[in-house]
DNA sequence: ATTGAAAGAGTCTCAGT
DNA sequence: ACTGAGACTCTTTCAAT
């Protein structure tokens, strides 16, 4: 399970640095932070042995292809014994690209990526509709996201190291 | 501004596949869709320059980072005019990944990342509530993100193309 | 643990098709 | 447009500290 690990400073500055800029090379980071390439191998290396960096993700412009509507869907189920089952059918949706289980005022949370208003609309009456266990759902549609970003671990208004 | 192009079924594979592997190299990736490495790299030069591959981002594991809480925050504002200024100050706030400006329930709707439940009464009881503008929030916790994947432009499932 | 250099692997360029 | 080969850059390994 996750288990807390120790990092120190280089191991925070080498992830903060990465998050800001994934493609740096080993050689350019170890100038940044004043030590060879061959240590910033080593530590990343260590991190991902240790499971805290897990690979890169593609950056696409999901406008660019086409996606132009982002919406929050908050689901309420009839009973929360159905999670599974619901997740299970959701993530059958291409569209819907993220779940989470919350507490609060809804039993799910969906986030889904489409074309435009039409295609919402038909992922949420024809799509969501007929999944069994689904009592009604509540959709927010974004209307710009302001950013979007990794958490900051070693940011200055950052306290927690 | 964001002007749709035309993209063949190479140039989707392709970002299908990064999508899926962002780390594959350019000689597998065309053995995999059967062109040349050469080709692959053109292409994804070409994907680069018309901006729909903006690069790659860092996937770290929050929960060995220490940050074990990943929370919801729907905003209600006291005028939707003040969403500029409260989203300055909320930028400010390092736990805060993600925010967009929404229609629906709330004006305004953030994501948090946090390490325990402690930050996050500390977030929205010491951070927030000294902002002015927000009238109230509503919290939801993740309990367990079920996925979280990039929309899947050539999935069994999507028609899209 | 860190360094610097050599070996290996991947990216990038380009002439030919 | 695509290919394959050579030049170049980056990653990876390793002996020395």
């Amino acid at each position: 399970m996750a288990q807390k690990l120790n990092f120190d400073k280089l191991d925070l500055q080498i992830i903060q640095e990465m998050m800001e800029n994934a493609e740096i090379s080993y050689a350019d980071l170890g100038k940044k932070l004043f030590v060879s390439g061959g240590t910033i191998h080593v530590r990343i290396k260590k991190l991902q042995e240790a499971g805290v960096v897990k690979g890169t993700r593609l950056n696409v412009d999901r406008k660019l292809l086409g996606y132009d509507v982002i919406a929050f869907i908050g689901i309420y189920l009839e009973k929360s014994s159905l999670y599974d089952a619901v997740a299970t059918e959701l993530q059958k949706i291409p569209q819907i690209v993220r779940l989470n289980y919350t507490t609060g005022n809804y039993s799910m949370f969906a986030e889904v990526v489409c074309k435009d208003i039409g295609q919402l609309r038909w992922i949420l009456h024809d799509q969501l509709q007929k999944i069994k266990g689904i009592e009604r759902t509540e959709t927010l549609i974004s209307l710009e996201e302001s950013f979007n970003r990794n958490v900051q671990v070693l940011a200055p208004g950052n306290t927690d190291f």
